[in-house]
DNA sequence: TGCCGCATGTAAAGCGTTACATGATTTC
DNA sequence: GAAATCATGTAACGCTTTACATGCGGCA
């Protein structure tokens, strides 16, 4: 379960309320990295709060309580993203699904879909590029935050939209006569 | 839920027992796009029999049942990858969610991180490089399931090692003394 | 004063993971 | 005959989602 230091993550940067933190998430890391709910997100600072990895450093109007990161969550959050990854499984990418199933489809269906994709791509490109015209400024302290994670998704769009484009001309180079199940029946997945 | 297309995707390809997807899942699926246990295979098989999308077309050893997707379950499958994705937010990502949080990290942790990323992502591309040499042939059939995914996952990896080392390029440029948090305070996570 | 946004919370239902469990068949 | 693999299943626990619920504060 990453949503632990996802809050730890956020809080490193600045102390925030509970509520603040939803709409990061709603609005910018839920969007790319990890999806959470305040529903979710307040009992979890609760559990961190516990553990001494947070602590409440203000509270004002309406009950809202300032969270920070202790030294021991900074720690915490240090050693997780310096272990290696062990990925262990646990993959759940609709996209990507979506793409291994793309054969599944006739080629003209197959192609809405890569149509679909790489405008969706180039759409996601604008909108990082955009962003990053809007927060210039060197890869440090807090506005670097989102400096690095911006040229990945902007990069990552460009490929999808690259792959799509690509798979676009590969559907097209063939005539629907061309399609058979003839061939090699050990395939991949 | 996209755990019942994954299946009907799978199914669309050949019939199939429920271990053997259990498997398909292991192998290749469940390492890019979208992972599930036997434990979730099997209850979602059942339910998909019931909704008339797909049926047990012939009964094995060890009690073992072939499941084949229905025409109503081809119907269902190419509707859900016609949709818009929708996107309902759900994003989870670990990666992504890693790189994220780098900037909370010093420089010199930062730098091992990205290290390790970028020797991972060409791990990945060359096992990707080695699958693809293995299983040529064209994007029709059976054989092209897993071809434009492939290379898909490829452009991928490439993305992200490339983009590894231009953001190891980024941070060795700046010395340890470049550290500062004067900069924007209006930062985007 | 009335509305909107802030700010947090509880409860139920559903789903997934983990652990446990069983037995048949093939292979050496 | 033993071991590995095939093949499926149940049960408990925990997390997530969805719906419901409450009240304060700022602003027009």
């Amino acid at each position: 379960m990453s949503l632990p230091h996802a809050l730890l993550g956020l809080l490193a940067v600045e102390p925030a309320s509970g509520y603040a933190l939803t709409k990061a998430f709603d609005e910018s890391l839920g969007r790319y990295a990890w999806y959470a709910g305040h529903t979710s997100i307040y009992p979890e600072l609760g559990r961190l709060a516990e553990r001494g990895l947070v602590e409440v450093t203000a509270e004002g109007p309406r009950g809202s309580r300032t969270y920070a990161v202790t030294d021991a969550g900074r720690d915490e959050l240090r050693s997780w993203l310096l272990t290696r990854p062990s990925e262990a499984g646990k993959v759940r990418n609709e996209s990507v699904l979506r793409m291994f199933l793309l054969s599944a489809l006739d080629p003209a269906d197959a192609r809405t879909v890569l149509t679909g994709i790489a405008a969706d791509a180039r759409a996601g490109a604008d909108e990082l590029r955009t962003i990053r015209a809007d927060h210039p400024g060197p890869l440090t302290g807090r506005n670097g935050f989102g400096q690095l994670a911006a040229e990945f998704g902007l990069r990552q769009y460009e490929a999808v939209h690259e792959w799509a484009t690509w798979a676009l001309d590969q559907l097209g180079a063939q005539t629907p006569d061309d399609r058979t199940d003839a061939a090699d029946p050990a395939h991949t997945f």
